[in-house]
DNA sequence: CAACATAATTTTGTATACAAGATGCAATGG
DNA sequence: CCATTGCATCTTGTATACAAAATTATGTTG
């Protein structure tokens, strides 16, 4: 044995795992607008495999909530309505509340400090008003919390109900207020990891996502 | 139009879904031991199917966390570690909780009604030592606390991991004293839920999942 | 006899074929 | 001209056939 220690049986690539991957890209780039119906036999002349792998592909986006299958009529890309974010967010406030509580107790030094290094360059970000950039840290600060819990059930969790606002998120645009008082409320989040205090963290971690639902839903009866 | 106001298109059954839920009984009746590999050939001539929706409905259990699938080596009965059962609770805890809390602000009187009627019975169960029926009725009091939050999301995630632990938690025998304890949490829960106090019963709900997770752990090292 | 390599068998993965239900269009009648 | 009904077409659901991978059995060699 020449020092492999792998236990994983490295989780080769399945195609329906592969179509889905690149399915869940279209939908999250917006390549395929919400509500609209999925053709099976296109979507397989499309990536040229049969209809089969595409089935199994559709049904775990299904799964994940990125789609909805309706029996003979098929796949369509979901959409959320006000009703089910008003759904979603609290359970991801209770699901990321907890992280942040595992977090603040098993998180290392060497996590705690790459976490303050995204903090630091997401700073940079708003000052820069780059709304895009300053998302796409965002998120990898909530999937370093999610790491730093090491909870392999929250994180799947999580990320399905991520997976599902995510679209949602993508268009509604924050107003500067609601801008500065989310990045108040990371300082305080990155304030109660490092002193380490669990339940603080959770609470912080539980308001904030309050706080998006309702800026979500504020962006959402504005562009009516 | 005569009278009828129905949208939901009434949710047919499709054959995975019907596999699935047969699946599902055996799994949870103990007829297909954890760990046991599933044929698919064997599965669909058992119920007279061919492979195609049966594979579709291991799929589904899949995403339940009833049976892991290893890419070319088929399905399985999924076991729960002890390391996965002590990663499930917390977020089972996590979920409960908000579910009480949610209950406590929207629940009806009626459903209050039928909570405490639920208790009542259990109480019963527990005072004849049925532990099968006290099972059974606990159950269905966590149900009802899920349906009286009002949200189908919470419901969804949180019947999932209530899947995936429930072959764990009915082997696992309580001693007496840890039954006497959850007795008097369920008490707690009842008493917050009457008064409205959310934070109470989200408080009472984690607490008691932890206690079922140390119970689930005793069993578990006694057992071996 | 043990251990390894190799071949046979089994099992899963994918493609194709066929059946059943849903959608849309056109013809018919009011 | 509009509504309704029946038919044609399209789409999904299921069965079967074939390909690829894994498991098991077998034989060979040290």
């Amino acid at each position: 044995m020449s020092g492999t220690q792998e236990i994983e049986p490295l989780a080769r690539q399945t195609l329906p795992t592969a179509l889905a991957d690149r399915l869940r890209t279209l939908v999250l780039a917006g390549d395929l607008a919400p509500g609209a119906r999925i053709n099976e036999q296109a979507l397989a002349d499309r990536f040229a495999v049969s209809r089969t792998p595409v089935r199994e592909a559709l049904k775990l986006l299904a799964a994940e909530g990125l789609v909805s299958i309706t029996p003979h009529r098929g796949a369509a890309v979901a959409m959320l309505s006000e009703e089910e974010l008003a759904e979603v967010f609290p359970v991801m406030g209770a699901l990321e509340a907890l992280a942040g509580e595992l977090a603040a107790k098993r998180a290392t030094d060497d996590e705690i400090a790459a976490i303050e290094a995204l903090h630091q360059r997401m700073l940079a970000h708003y000052v820069a008003r780059d709304l895009t950039s300053y998302f796409a840290i965002n998120q990898q600060i909530h999937a370093a919390i999610l790491a730093a819990a090491r909870n392999e059930t929250l994180t799947q969790h999580a990320n399905q109900l991520a997976g599902r606002v995510r679209l949602a998120r993508y268009r509604a645009n924050m107003s500067d207020a609601r801008w500065q008082e989310a990045v108040g409320e990371h300082e305080e989040m990155l304030a109660a990891l490092k002193a380490r205090k669990p339940a603080a963290l959770a609470r912080i971690l539980k308001t904030h996502l309050d706080n998006k639902l309702a800026t979500v839903r504020e962006a959402l009866t504005a562009g009516r």
